[in-house]
Order: structure tokens, then sequence, then C-alpha cells
DNA sequence: AAATAGTTTAAACAAATGTTTTAACCGTGT
DNA sequence: ACACGGTTAAAACATTTGTTTAAACTATTT
């Protein structure tokens, strides 16, 4: 479908996402958005009342999908494996499904950006809202795997161990999405890029080296830190 | 030294590096900045030349000092243990001193939390010299460190672990910059504080907490993805 | 005491922002 | 053909932004 025969709305939603999620809220314009677009500047407010209220609904229509994808994933693989799921499987899951989402979901580039930016940010436009329904969801099944494959994890080693997870995760992306806004500094992208090796890359390559390296590392500081007593 | 003492300058730096640190770079308004600082609008034009500037100043003034003190921190640790330092010792060290130097310094409230926030933003105001000057050196120091405490890990190995930690500081900085930010919407911070537990505690006990798991964490990680052969 | 260099002040400036208004437009149903 | 709801268009609106101007002030120097 091209963009001329999409309505109003919906060229708008797109604009939105990609602006959002490259240059975050702030530093976009509505003026930006509609030239984006090919849209009229008031069509925002008409549409979606105000700039925040777009912002709002371009998170929650791409988080809703990504939220169902990561629970499902995870139910899949405990039904898979009769209730005793490999840890590093659980892991794999949510650090690729997060990857994905956020830098390479097929509806398009940019997507779900922003959120890292968003779960980051100081900007409580979306927070709660956000959290309780996308992000609750999603840790909860996650805590959920994890205590099946690791029954004896206390709630407090569990959601430490999340913590670190999630914080990782978070900087590969976010040391991603800095090295695509740098693309014209090509100075500093040539130091970052001599730092941090596995950015030169592609992108899929890029996901599967990060999955890898989060899981392992996570899941041998987990079996480290908390081993099992042998039975 | 009270603040109606101070110089101009230096209230507005003090001033800045307050405001930048709880609202960052967009949000803070040259208006805001001079009547939190008790100086004229005109004055941050007319000492820093523009508000980029200002910013600039702000943070590497901070940072030079974060700096030395980690780097110098790590040496003295490699002198003290004969050139094998404890690996716990060392990432113990660097996270501390990223957490205290962020989120607790001597010099005020908020201090450096705005480096956190420029690592992980998009505008790149001061990224380029601010990666060079101020990262890199304890980027260097930091693996060299490392490399002493495990000499078989090689240099990819190495900044892979290194992304693994700093992906966890920034992200329980990040939370807690977050719980503040939150102090006035209670529903959010209790979801927040019943969801993340160590968030409860008051900043003294979070570092400790943090550094403690940190260090556990990611040394359990190293030593159980990369065995060193019995000799 | 006069002059000077540095600093502070209030006011103005130009540009950009999110939003609203009012009129034109479009297809649909009568 | 006409009227009507929904949509788009251009223009205007009220604020806010970073910055500059030009005059007032202040202390030090001559």
């Amino acid at each position: 479908m091209s963009d001329d025969a999409k309505t109003t709305q919906a060229r708008l939603l797109d604009a939105a996402e990609n602006l959002f999620a490259s240059k975050g809220f702030d530093q976009v314009s509505i003026r930006e958005l509609a030239a984006a677009a090919d849209v009229n500047v008031a069509a925002v407010n008409y549409h979606f009342q105000s700039k925040e209220n777009l912002y709002r609904q371009v998170i929650t229509r791409r988080y809703a999908g990504q939220r169902d994808r990561t629970v499902a994933a995870l139910e899949d693989l405990l039904k898979g494996s009769g209730g005793t799921p490999d840890l590093a499987e659980v892991i794999g899951i949510m650090v690729r499904q997060y990857l994905e989402g956020t830098l390479a979901a097929p509806e398009g580039p940019g997507f779900l950006m922003a959120v890292s930016r968003e779960m980051h940010g100081q900007q409580p436009h979306v927070s709660e809202a956000l959290f309780r329904e996308m992000i609750a969801p999603v840790f909860q099944a996650f805590s959920a795997a994890i205590l099946q494959a690791r029954p004896h994890l206390t709630s407090g080693q569990l959601s430490w161990t999340i913590a670190s997870i999630v914080g990782q995760v978070h900087h590969f992306i976010m040391r991603w999405i800095k090295k695509e806004s740098l693309r014209q500094d090509t100075e500093s992208l040539a130091i970052m890029m001599n730092v941090f090796p596995p950015l030169g890359e592609p992108l899929p390559e890029y996901i599967r080296l990060v999955t890898d390296h989060v899981t392992a590392f996570s899941t041998a500081a987990v079996d480290g830190m908390f081993p099992e007593v042998a039975s």
C-alpha cells in the first residue's frame, strides 16, 4: 500500500513513529510531522487532539504487538518444555524479542526505539500507562518463565537478575541507535565503532551477537551467583 | 559560601548543573536558569556565549574530577595488589565511582545525571568531546585493570564484558533518577517501587546494594563464560 | 574627580512552537 | 440538485524560545 493510499491518520502515525524514534518527542515539531506525512499541520490536532496524544498512540499501537508476541513466545516455551524450560532459552527469547521489536520490526525502521527512550527519559508522557499495560505483563511473564527454569531463586534475586538483563539490552539498543544517528558525523562514528566492536555488523548480525552474548553472560551470572544446591 | 557570595558565573554553573541533571537540556530554558541562579537572562549569553556552551562547561567541569578519581582509584588498586588485582574489586571500584559520581557527589545533588542522559541521548551536544576526553580514559583504565585480573580474556571478550557492566550501571542510575522525578506522582511511584524492590532504600544504601549486585553478577558472569584454564 | 573596563539590567528581537479558527472541499444520501 | 457530516487547507494566534541591544551601574585606575 503506497503512502498516498493510506488515510491521513495512518500516514501521520507512520511518520510520527519514525520521527519520534529517531529524534525523540521534543525534537520533532508538528510541522515536521505534517510535512513527512504530507498532510496539513492542523491534521495532528484534528485527528489526535494533541501532539502528546499522537505520541501516546504511536507507542501503544506498536507496543501491544510486541507485548503479545513476547508473552506468547514465553508461554510456548513453557508448554514445549513441559514446565522446565532451559534458562538460556528463556533469556534468549526475551532479549531477541526486545531487540527485534525495537530495532528491526517488519512494520518499518525505527519502530520502538521510542520506548527505550521513554523508559530512560524524564518526560512522563506515557510512562504510567505504558508501564502498567505494556511493560508489566512482559515483566510478569518473564519472571514466571525464569522461575520455572530456576525455582530456587527468591523474588529478590529474581528482580535483580531481570534488572541486570534489561539494563544490558537497553544499553545495546541505545548503542545501535546512537550509531545510526551519527551516520553523518564520520569522526565520532569511527571512534565509537573502534571502541565497540560489534557495531560494525549489519543489524541482523548485531541482534544475533547481542542476543547470544547477553544470554550467555546472564545465564552464567545467575548460575554463578545463585548455585542450585546439588540434589 | 552562600549563594549570593558566589560570582554570577559560579551561580549559573551550579544552577545549571542541577536543572540540567533533573530535567535534561531541552527542558530547561534560559529564563528558568537565570531565575534559579538569581541572575539576569542575558548573563548566560554574556558569560557563556550560548546555552549549549554552558551545558558543555557544566559537564566537563564535573566530569573531569570524576574521571580523575576513577582512574586514580583503579591505579591505586593495581599498585596495591602488585599487578594481580581481584576482579570483584576492579568492577566494584568502577561501579561505585560511577554511581557516586552520578547520584551522590559531594558537590551537590544532581551532579552528573546529565552525563548518563547524554550518553543515552540523541543530542550530540557534547558527545564527541565528552567521549574522547572523559569516557575514553576511564574506559581504558578499566580495561587495563580487568585485563590484569583476568589476563586470558581476549579484547573482544573484554569489550563485551564492559558493555554489559556499563549497561547495568546506567540502568540502575536511570531507575533512581526516574524515581526521583516521580516524587509527585505517587501512583506511578508506588507501582515502580513495588516492582523494583531496592528503590525504597535511601541513596547510600541503594548505591551499596547496586554496587554489590552488579559486581557479583558480572564477576560470576565473566568467570562462568570465560573460565581460566587450570594451570 | 574623571575615565575606563567589566558587569548587570530591562527591553526588544526574530524565530519556532503547539494549537485554533474559518473557510473551502469532498463524497454520500435524499 | 442540494444539503450535510467529515475532512482538509491556509492563515492567524498566543506563547515560548535563545539571543541581542543599549543603557545603567560598579568598582578600579588615572
